[in-house]
DNA sequence: GCATATTTGTCCGTATGTATA
DNA sequence: CTATACATACGGACAAATATG
């Protein structure tokens, strides 16, 4: 490549890839980066040349990294029209949350057979915990998904854990649309706190019930903060 | 581009997509019929140079299909050493197997609740049957992979059918390795069919129970022939 | 609706780095 | 170890599609 070090201004926190990676995955890890903090807003039109020249890498190169944005559909390709972060729909939240309620039973029959699971699920527990007592929205955000995700991989199949990191990224998009963090992570610590009791007493049927019951309401949720409430 | 029909010389057995599509999803495209049809075989490198001469297209364009492929995971892409069509291991068709025992009880359910998906179910068995008796193991295949395809599209989640249908194309990349087409494919023409009269009849822990039986039965037929008995 | 500017899609030539015979 | 083949990446060019005035 051109310039050797790209990495002064937004790659300054990457805890330096151990795996070697090319210079197109390197520049699509930097965007994806700066589409989850914020910096790059849903709706917004990455523009080849711009990136290319911003980050001293060729057109070419710039396009790879779209493709590998694009298949973790974290961007939209339209033909001759360019790159788009993309904007997840409320119907697109509504399937994302059909989906979880369909799946994530398979996560709490997983976790009921493996007490280290538990316990992993325990930490994510108390990392939220702490992240709300020191009004840490975002940290909360991060804890609750980790919850889940560390639930459902404990079903052991590659597959199934990568459609849930999956589910899981274009949530995360969903929630970059709305700014009251507080109001949008802050109900998921306490239930997260139930759900784990009742995985702890080995309670089967509770727990399913309590994991649908959640899913609802977090639907409900992001929902009426998507979409503030038209009928008020 | 530079010529403004592609479409004279390699891509001519292609049924004209209707579709739009940038010229390295057509490649891609065509890429991924050759290896389904077998003509590009597991282990395969798949060299730039000698596929942009061979389809009349640039370089850059031929690394964009690759992306594509690699996304679908068909092909194997290590840095510096090209992209290689996919070997599917015994080991990864044990975890195939693994995910669809895990997930396939959803699609069982999804059918149960669906009258009008056990119709479709139906057909497909017949066009399973039908082929067996003219000795086409391939439609025997393909119709038994679609019996299992339609079943999960039942559950209405996008995200499980598009990973059940990453399954589904790996799995078929493992039957690739085989030759005995009628061994692979005969036994489940019946098995499918008596699956399909446990749902019809409304035999839930019938069905998930003939559902388990059957996968078992699948992992054990593609493993001894992937693997050609080492201890005979 | 038209003319123009911008951006994408694609190609080419070339240089450098990497793996392997 | 050198040589060679190939992947990676660059930059410039132009056509085609789209956006803009």
């Amino acid at each position: 490549m051109v310039s050797a070090e790209p990495d002064e201004d937004a790659l300054s926190d990457l805890p330096a890839l151990p795996k070697r990676a090319s210079t197109a995955e390197y520049a699509a890890e930097t965007l994806r980066r700066q589409i989850a903090d914020g910096k790059l807003r849903p709706g917004t039109q990455l523009r080849e040349g711009a990136i290319a020249t911003a980050f001293s890498i060729s057109r070419n190169t710039v396009r790879e990294a779209f493709r590998l944005l694009a298949h973790k559909r974290l961007v939209e390709h339209a033909l001759h029209r360019g790159v788009y972060v993309r904007e997840v729909s409320a119907a697109e939240v509504r399937e994302l949350y059909a989906t979880r309620r369909l799946v994530q039973p398979l996560g709490i029959d997983a976790a009921l057979r493996d007490p280290d699971c538990v316990a992993a699920l325990g930490e994510r527990v108390e990392a939220g915990a702490t992240a709300a007592a020191e009004d840490d929205w975002d940290a909360a955000g991060t804890a609750n998904i980790d919850f889940h995700r560390v639930m459902m991989a404990g079903c052991g199949s590659d597959h199934v854990t990568a459609m849930f990191e999956q589910v899981l990224a274009e949530l995360r998009l969903a929630f970059l649309l709305t700014t009251d963090h507080k109001g949008l992570h802050a109900p998921f610590v306490g239930a997260n706190h139930q759900l784990l009791a009742l995985l702890a007493a080995g309670d089967r049927d509770g727990a399913q019930a309590g994991l649908q019951r959640y899913l609802l309401d977090a639907e409900r949720i992001v929902l009426s903060l998507l979409h503030p409430d038209p009928t008020a």
